[in-house]
RNA sequence: GUCCUCGUAGUUCAAUGGAUAGAACAAGAGACUCCUAAGCUCUAGAUACAGGUCCGAUUCCUGUCGAGGACACCA
């Protein structure tokens, strides 16, 4: 329903017939209750532009809105310097939470990207060696990225791009052969080596090993980590279907290389870039941006996606414009959205933990997640937001899984089932909120405001892809339904209070499985 | 040296230019004869520093200090 967008309307409207139509506004979420459920600070804006004091124009617009949102507003209230906040009637917590009961599972499917195809590529890393914690972080929050992008109504794909060509397989064969030219070492090389048979050929060596290593290590601890991905695509491929030279042969056509010392440039600077690329060396081998471009052309010519979100290490920083330019070049500009995830710091026994696949000194997700259940470490991660540089104290991490704050989430779903248990109703029967109107309480007004917000988290996360705010919100929400649930009663021996209140605790879990499945996280029925 | 991302409570993190900077963990105190206390209530505690723009700055701009990252014919 996205009663936001309503007032949005209202608004709008209001402004029109005072002759302020081209004003840009948002609707603010108050976020004190006291200033009611929305505001607007257009009065500021005004006052600003114009040189009138914003009171004076907010209680003159405050008339305006009375009128045309009489359906909606219980109240308009001006308070200085000059706010204009919205107090929602009765009558749409009762439509939000008859909705909720309605749609269940599929409430707060949106219609934003009906149409449209995303595809979100992550985690990504070499086939080299396992999956550590740093690399790993890309993980949940890309495969939750996915999930809300497809709630929002986006047909969505999750893809793992398999770099299993170039340079770094030859060095994984010397590696696993143990000779002199071996860099990466740790426990997986010495069972790689172990497994060894007569293979003599560093790149074949390598081949093999990349092949177990992303099937036995790195598909194994994505799947521990709850994620399932649509598409696996291999670096090998593009160069077996000739599809990189396809995209060098159309660039050279477009004019958009040259050549120097032997090596073939792409002009990237057309295109904004702040330097020309290489994209085949002076050994006639190709770089990895020129198997990243045709890979995008693949992604754009051949899939037709309309969208493509990169989940990066904050180590590619530097990429980034390369392969935008190449894109552009293609004429899929705009297309692609490249997030960076900044890097994680590892502390263990109060050192710094160097993640080095060189040095063999790197603490794998596989470990943790052998100590730490799935749900922990994918709530964890999720808290932050990409651009912060994380410190991970894994000491801790072991000592407070168990005060994870995903659990006081959970308990608050598992106390709605037992409650509803208890109740003896049949729940599958309830599909309207016939009762909520008998609600008045401070703590169930609160509950509902909290659920009438999970709409718009779904609607603002697939346009700004910042995923922290999903367990933010799963926290608020769950805080809302525990006060709640101290507060009131909710088997009251007074009938319609007590089938109002099953139908707000019915409704709030389902929208607490709801966010939590996105995140892919379960919600138990008993813990 | 240039560029990117940061610097918020003891700790780990939040805060579309808005109103009294929020949580969690840690610390301290409290309530329950009542649907599972993994819960609730209360207390204490923070914007690195210096300027600037604005009615209003954690947020935008400049500088300083500090952290991580990038500046390849590596991937």
């Amino acid at each position: 329903m996205l009663i936001r967008n309503e007032i949005y309307k209202i608004v709008k409207n209001s402004l029109k017939k005072e002759g302020l139509e081209e004003l840009e506004f948002q609707v603010l979420r108050s976020r004190e209750k006291k200033h009611g459920d929305y505001s607007l600070n257009i009065a500021l804006e005004i006052g600003k532009r114009n040189k009138i004091n914003p009171m004076e124009v907010a209680n003159k617009f405050k008339d305006r809105l009375e009128k045309e949102g009489k359906k909606v507003f219980e109240k308009v209230e001006v308070l200085p310097p000059g706010f204009i906040n919205l107090f929602l009637n009765h009558k749409c917590f009762e439509k939000l939470i008859d909705e909720v009961l309605q749609k269940r599972e599929s409430f707060g499917n949106l219609s934003l990207g009906k149409g449209k195809k995303v595809q979100v590529e992550f985690i990504s890393a070499n086939p080299t060696g396992p999956l550590t914690i740093g690399n790993a972080r890309g993980g949940p929050f890309g495969d939750t990225l996915a999930n809300i992008l497809k709630k929002a109504g986006y047909e969505t794909e999750k893809a793992y791009y398999i770099n299993d060509y170039g340079k770094q397989i030859d060095t994984l064969g010397h590696s696993v052969l143990k000779d002199e030219l071996a860099k990466y070492s740790g426990e997986y090389i010495d069972f790689l080596h172990s497994r060894l048979e007569d293979e003599k050929d560093p790149y074949k060596v390598g081949k093999w090993a990349a092949y177990i290593i992303l099937t036995q290590m790195i598909k194994a601890t994505v799947e521990k980590l709850n994620i399932h991905y649509d598409e696996w695509f291999s670096e090998s491929w593009l160069y077996e279907n000739k599809r990189v030279d396809r995209i060098l042969e159309i660039l050279k056509q477009k004019d958009l290389t040259y050549e120097c010392d032997g090596a073939i440039f792409f002009k990237a600077m057309e295109f904004g870039d702040i330097r020309n690329r290489v994209l085949v060396k002076s050994d006639k081998k190709t770089t990895y941006l020129a198997g990243d471009i045709a890979y995008h052309e693949y992604k754009f010519r051949d899939k037709k996606f309309d969208k493509v979100i990169n989940v990066w290490g904050a180590d590619h920083a530097g990429d980034v414009k390369g392969l935008e330019s190449g894109i552009e070049a293609f004429g899929f500009k705009d297309k692609l959205d490249t997030i960076l995830l900044q890097f994680v710091t590892i502390l263990q026994d109060g050192e710094q933990v160097r993640m080095s696949k060189r040095a063999g000194t790197y603490i794998t997700m596989d470990d943790l997640l052998n100590d730490v259940p799935v749900d922990v470490v994918r709530f964890f991660f999720l808290q932050k937001s990409a651009n912060t540089h994380l410190n991970f104290n894994l000491d801790l991490a072991l000592d407070e899984s168990e005060k994870n704050p995903v659990y006081y989430v959970k308990y608050a779903h598992v106390r709605i089932c037992s409650v509803l248990r208890n109740s003896g109703i049949n729940i599958s029967k309830i599909k309207k909120a016939k009762h909520v109107k008998f609600i008045k309480e401070e703590r169930e007004i609160d509950l509902m405001r909290e659920l009438l917000r999970f709409e718009e988290i779904i609607e603002d996360t697939a346009n700004d892809y910042e995923v922290h705010r999903l367990p933010q919100y799963a926290l608020d929400l769950a805080s809302a339904f525990h006060r709640f649930y101290n507060d009131c009663k909710i088997l009251d021996e007074d009938k319609k209070i007590r089938e109002a209140r099953i139908e707000l605790a019915l409704a709030t879990k389902f929208v607490l499985s709801n966010i939590l499945s996105i995140m892919g996280i379960s919600s138990p029925d008993k813990m």
